[in-house]
DNA sequence: CTGAACGTTGTAAGCGCTAACATCCGGATT
DNA sequence: AATCCGGATGTTAGCGCTTACAACGTTCAG
């Protein structure tokens, strides 16, 4: 029973010879206080395995070292390497990662943001331009800096940095028409609670329109993320239009799920039907055919929100507010090498 | 320019006509004021848009809603399973997740448990039995419930969930030889600061000495996590030791870059070389053939971790403090139907 | 009719730090 | 020698809440 009260800052000083500002100041801004004394204080710390307790000093000076990150899911490694991003320059600064998972609820999200805001954060990311009534309520009271990520098509509530979805698609589709298809499909994500899925889907829309293709609504399907939808919506698609020539879906598990489906059922890809993805996560470049995919910066989304966040608390202005980081059509063999350039 | 400074508790409690230590109540324990009263100022909440300063909360109440969280990496699904388990079940207690992930170093791994501990969270949840002495220090200084997650093969500083990875690679191993293999490779993830790594290669040794089988230490290689990497290494033992029958890699992603590599060169997978992974990743089940692997509660660790952190918070007392969840062998295609049961 | 017990609200104190200001000192300036 | 200045440290006063405990009116047993 040696385990007395935790160490506080008054124990140190004491020990050190020196009030608990000097204490303070040593820990915080170490070059204001005299190299011998900073020593002394340093030992004292040391040999009292002082912790200080940051959530007094955040109340005192009323700032705290953490920064609230909503995610739809963390499960899904697009939104988790958009994490690791962020992490890898908010940690060498100081910050820790306060995560939330929304769950694709905009219902929850709220909530979150709400119990987030609570904690005080330094500044807080969210993913999509898309919340509720309530949602645009509390971030526009808030003096926090705000960065909304994936999406740049739309009024971010203060920052944001992305790409567009929409263009995405579009300049995907317009790549498998160029290469010789006119009914292309798409498998789209759910797009209740989610602008970049909508965002997609519209993109699609649009290039089936400007290109004057097949623009049956039976080409169109929407799939749960999973590599089972994937299969399912594939076989679905098949059966509804057995003349399609290339499906183009939302997200690259969908376009996985189906290719593995083609694998077991003899289907050729390109050949019979070329099968087009979004993410490009690190499987598609693996699998046999590689898959065709967009490419976009998951990873560099993080790290420059994160960046947007930290100059804003440091005080200074970030302009422009909204960075798009753009993406790139990554040609692999489920599509046809068409008249297009290769990429 | 309207946006006046943070509403108080006090301005709540000014407009509902009680004193602030009545707004506390209704907020934290609303069964302690009168029907009447309690609405009075939960309409003054809403009328004013007030947000709880939860780190004043925690100073003078000593407690925080906060539970830290230390994983290796965020990218690697696993663990990304195993933190979204632990935020399904704090998540509705009311407690937040502060992420951290140490990137494989113990070195790291201290000073994220120092800047988490600053913080005064509720409870923290650390990856693996092993640490640095001065993270131990730390460890069983402080009085906060702690749960060690994915090994139970060692020492505890408080309790533990996960399962053995000795035992589950043994078990591995000597299915592959009742399947007649002999030659058996094993491509181990890199083995420092990583328990549940090491215990795996350990459960390999054992296995091949208590089986008899071929102990050639040019059946053991080690790679880093990435699909390459099981390419590579599969190269390699190939080259080696033509003779290899089978080859067991210590986690899902190397396997699969495996198998995708024999696709590649037309290496019949079992017929020539049988594969086995760990973890089974939801993949694993996808590809052809399917991937023969050790299926782990990825999942429920998350789940159970965070259950026994709040049973602690609750003053409860957890026995036994070391939960042991299991694994599964999963037959699947890319292993031969050996003489043993099929699962 | 008294007073113990309860439900409801308020008062006082302080959680462990830091911002702001005050103080002290030696050395440079005039 | 008087003055000023800047570096180093200390004093004071909170930050915005919650934990005691006190105070008040009501109710009800004896």
């Amino acid at each position: 029973m040696e385990r007395k009260s935790a160490v506080r800052m008054e124990d140190v000083a004491r020990l050190a010879g020196v009030s608990s500002i000097t204490v303070s100041r040593v820990l915080n801004h170490p070059d204001k206080v005299a190299e011998g004394t900073r020593e002394r204080v340093l030992a004292a710390v040391e040999a009292t395995g002082y912790i200080p307790n940051s959530v007094a000093g955040s109340l005192a000076s009323r700032r705290t070292r953490v920064i609230g990150a909503l995610v739809p899911t963390i499960t899904n490694s697009i939104f988790a390497d958009t994490i690791d991003g962020m992490d890898d320059v908010l940690r060498p600064a100081g910050y820790q990662l306060l995560l939330g998972a929304t769950g694709y609820s905009l219902d929850e999200e709220s909530r979150l943001i709400s119990a987030m805001l609570a904690q005080r954060p330094a500044g807080l990311l969210a993913t999509g331009l898309q919340h509720q009534a309530q949602a645009y309520t509390l971030l526009r009271a808030t003096e926090i800096p705000i960065v909304e990520t994936w999406n740049v098509d739309g009024d971010p509530v203060d920052m944001a940095v992305g790409f567009s979805n929409f263009r995405a698609c579009h300049a995907m589709v317009t790549c498998l028409a160029e290469q010789g298809a006119r009914r292309i499909g798409f498998v789209s994500a759910p797009t209740t609670a989610n602008d970049r899925a909508e965002q997609r889907l519209l993109g699609y829309r649009r290039a089936v329109r400007d290109l004057g293709l097949d623009a049956d609504p039976a080409l169109e399907r929407e799939a749960k993320f999973s590599f089972h939808a994937g299969a399912e919506r594939l076989l679905e698609l098949l059966a509804a239009r057995p003349d399609v020539e290339a499906i183009f879906f939302a997200n690259d598990i969908l376009a996985l799920g189906a290719l593995f489906e083609c694998q077991r059922r003899g289907i050729r890809v390109p050949e019979d039907l070329a099968i087009a993805g979004f993410d490009d996560v690190e499987l598609a470049a693996q699998v046999n055919p590689g898959l065709t995919t967009v490419r976009i910066p998951r990873y560099g989304i993080g790290r420059q929100a994160a960046h947007m966040i930290l100059r804003r608390i440091e005080g200074g202005v970030v302009d422009p507010s909204v960075v798009d980081l753009g993406f790139e059509i990554v040609q692999r063999a489920s599509t046809p090498a068409g008249s297009a350039a290769p990429a």
